[in-house]
DNA sequence: AGCAAACATTTTATGTTTAAAATATCGGCT
DNA sequence: AGCCGATATTTTAAACATAAAATGTTTGCT
């Protein structure tokens, strides 16, 4: 059990034994490369834009529904909870960036959409992260690219399977 | 020369369209997987052990390292704040699974390992963890997971330089 | 020795996230 | 009509996370 210790980098990665099995070592390095893409477009759309990645992030829900998403529907998206969208909305209903309307019919739901200004904000927002991106993962081939796509697609399935 | 990190723009302008497009389906992707796995990670460390994840992390850093880590070390491994560790450490001591114990020679820091019942605790939980990942994870085939892998690797050390 | 800078950690203030409880509405069943 | 379980959202409490200030220690420089 002698850990030999590299030191090198220091991340979730490289704190593995060598005994560890491939699917740690493969589900460490996941988390480590979303990590740090994470935490690169975290702190660009602070330093360019003030905004946090969930005000972003919901704000790009909307932005590809142009009719409106309820409250429930972006917490599924978001993967994150309905008291989070609670909180995330609050804020940006209150910076005049989407507006919450009552959906005819169903008392319980609001209709959420970006406001005009919310909309311009974010293409604005969307072309800069685009690019962001890009910097991170633009540079793979398009077969590797199809491979790793199909791969996480598999993967996806497969939590989602173990999950039920 | 690993040639998927060169690109060779034939049109320049369209061509870098495409490939941010791409790069930013990969990077959703890649973070809803991330997500799930995460999530359900949690959701099990919590009902089977009744344990939180980043509780969980801490005390995996020192299962690896017999002779004990620091908080500064912890912190960095962790790649959380030092704050955030001495919160998380004080659940733990207070529960008997960590200790921390004065280092000679330097009164500044403090020496964290598992106790005895951490230890046994950390060596139940670690078992049932490497099965929940493999369950998530260990359908890929070798040649997969060494592509996934060396993608990863790629992006890993992609961001590095783009954060510099 | 004296002092400044770096170090290791904790504290504080603020904000995020989650699970769970609370509130309110809807729909079906009798 | 009246009840009950599902649905949609908000509120609450606890854990987690960060940045920045505070505390105490070490190191190097003169």
């Amino acid at each position: 059990m002698e850990s030999i210790w590299v030191q090198e980098p220091i991340d979730h990665e490289s704190r593995v034994e060598q005994g560890d099995h491939k699917a740690v070592r493969l589900w460490l390095r996941l988390l480590t490369c979303t990590n740090l893409i994470e935490r690169h477009l975290r702190g660009q759309l602070r330093s360019e834009f003030d905004i946090t990645l969930p005000r972003f992030d919901l704000m790009a829900q909307l932005a590809r529904e142009s009719e409106g998403l309820t409250m429930g529907d972006l917490s599924q998206r978001m993967m994150v909870s309905g008291g989070n969208v609670s909180g995330i909305a609050a804020q940006l209903e209150s910076e005049g960036l989407i507006s919450r309307e009552p959906v005819q019919g169903n008392r319980r739901a609001f209709c959420v959409t970006l406001t005009r200004a919310g909309q311009a904000r974010f293409a604005e927002m969307a072309e800069a992260h685009e690019a962001w991106v890009a910097e991170c993962l633009g540079g793979l081939s398009d077969s590797e690219y199809d491979r790793i796509m199909r791969a996480l697609r598999q993967i996806k399935l497969r939590v989602g399977e173990v999950e039920r």
